[in-house]
DNA sequence: TTGTAGGCGTTATCAG
DNA sequence: CTGATAACGCCTACAA
């Protein structure tokens, strides 16, 4: 009376589950937590039952259950990290936080924030996941919001943007200030005098950026000229637009600096196609740099001069804050500052006049 | 003998765990079962008790473990979507999944590849978390690859790209040939006969694309002028350096064509930045047009006549197909062709000897 | 290396 | 609406 032999026969009776540990141990004739041994790459097997495991595993199309996993796991090796699809340089950061989680033994948990999604319930999936903590890139939300958050998950929050310095959540952020700073340093000492500042007025990073221009220039003796678009440009992302209405805005001057600096590398474009077309060039007639090397920084047609911050070191920022917290969360937080790099290129050149 | 409340009080006793249904409760003095109707959103719990519910929830800081959710649910609620940071349309892509699948029911799974994170390891932690569907977006997958991930796993899968229609899995791409055979009888409309075709064969859709200019240039009676860049620009990604080369290649002829019509937005830009330089206008002396409508081809200072590929129409399409053969496994597979659109801006105009 | 026992937080079903 | 009970797939601890 073999009475459980006759109910085990699966046949072609519905829906086909997905294999699990259990599967993989039944068909190798193995127990079932030696299979468990072998995903979880602990000691416990030799490497020829681990490699027979292993190809059970793929011969079966098996895939351990991650819910199952979280649920059962002390404690999560998960970094959830929100962002937001719209901004290409965060997902250099993105690309950046897998490799440097991947080294440190985290997984990565994406949850995106769009027009149709916002912040909240974007964060809540990411805490739904049961990760060890959130990294939040260039959230829209202000410092209260993130504060909200922090608190309100048990989990430490680390933001990489234009945070401030506190001691509720981490903050990783790049160095705009001395970016710019050392930007105007390098023009002025090609021997420019009068160099301007463009300033897309709705970046959240441009008051930073702004500080170092002014003084870095008060440094140098010079005098400021900090030239914002004209009409309300305070929320629109083409800054290829501010570029082109500033570079108008310059036209209008009796007459033109001899170096302009813009903090971000769409508003040099812009600037510079419209000088173009009016025949004034680049960099014979006016020294110009970016901030951020974007792709269009690296055009050949463009070659601009510029700041860059590299996503791999905040993605690399971002993820050791993270882990630092999880793994000791009495440490107190900390802001990382990323420091930038001079990238020059040749829309800048001596003034001619000099 | 109140032997149950002394081992009750969780004082101040190390870890702070996340608050669960029973937490809620317990807090409440109602039984753990009807919390689990309130945040499943099922008939069984009165209104004023769902807003009680969910305000203690709130308070609490609660959300509900998704791993323990897909472990015990039947049938899973989730789309799992793989993209790649690198390529900004796909982002478009992705947001309007996102509201697409909130539409239907579904959330989004996020799964990213990346230099350091090739295809099958991003695919396995999307079915490690048994998503109910796998949607795969600009895919570096050729046709068997996808094919073997669609056999593998038990989940359909969508591929929106550039693939061919196969009964395996299910396709969704725009329709390049169209698009750029639309354009074609646009410009030719204009008066021009001499359109070039500016070709970036690294791009994986280039072919069907090209093929849309070749079939209307046929039609029309017109003679294809199809031109590639000179060297070798098959792995490049920086198209507006493929787009000045042409330029540099066409400079060299006798004679100009009227017309470029390009297949990427970064190659009509190129183009059109190193014919600035060189004294030829746009659209005076050449009209030219490109594909995609990025924000670059709406900057001011470019105002690119385009074909759009409308990224919410390609989301929305991919969660149709996902959900269809989620809910209805039977059905064959299908190829959905999103449509284009033709936008008309200031750089295409008749020619001047028309 | 194997087996055994228990439990993670949730969904699901049933009878009250 | 409550209470009881089972199960999902996996991890952890312990004993064999």
């Amino acid at each position: 009376m073999s009475s459980e032999g006759d109910e085990t026969y699966d046949g072609d009776e519905g829906e086909r589950r997905p294999p699990t540990m259990s599967d993989i141990a039944k068909h190798l004739g193995v127990s079932r937590q030696l299979v468990s041994v072998v995903f979880r790459d602990v000691p416990g097997a030799s490497s020829e039952t681990r490699r027979r495991v292993r190809e059970a595993g793929r011969e079966l199309g098996f895939s351990p259950h991650l819910g199952a996993r979280s649920l059962r796991r002390a404690k999560s090796k998960d970094l959830g990290v929100l962002f937001a699809p719209a901004h290409p340089t965060e997902l250099e950061i993105v690309a950046a936080i897998y490799a440097a989680a991947a080294e440190r033994g985290f997984e990565v948990i994406l949850s995106a924030h769009t027009d149709t999604r916002p912040t909240g319930p974007a964060v809540q999936e990411l805490l739904g996941h049961r990760c060890a903590a959130v990294i939040l890139i260039g959230s829209d939300l202000d410092h209260d919001g993130i504060l909200a958050i922090a608190r309100g998950s048990q989990v430490p929050v680390v933001d990489v943007g234009y945070g401030k310095r506190n001691d509720t959540y981490d903050v990783v952020r790049s160095a705009g200030d001395t970016g710019i700073a050392d930007m105007v340093t390098y023009v002025a000492g090609l021997g420019h005098r009068q160099i301007a500042f463009l300033d897309p007025a709705s970046m959240p990073m441009a008051p930073l950026r702004r500080r170092g221009y002014t003084r870095a220039m008060k440094r140098l003796g010079l005098e400021a000229d900090v030239v914002a678009a004209p009409g309300d440009y305070s929320h629109t992302n083409y800054f290829e637009e501010v570029g082109a209405a500033v570079a108008r805005t310059l036209l209008d001057r009796l007459e033109l600096p001899t170096a302009v600096i813009c903090s971000n590398d769409q508003a040099a474009a812009g600037f510079l196609q419209l000088m173009g077309r009016q025949g004034v060039r680049i960099p014979q007639d006016i020294s110009l740099t970016g901030f951020d090397d974007a792709t269009i920084a690296q055009v050949s047609a463009v070659d601009l001069t510029t700041v860059r911050q590299d996503p791999v070191l905040m993605g690399t920022a971002a993820v050791n804050a993270a882990v630092r917290r999880v793994t000791n969360p009495a440490t107190p937080t900390q802001e990382t500052v990323v420091p930038t790099s001079l990238i020059v290129r040749s829309s800048t050149a001596a003034p001619r006049s000099a």
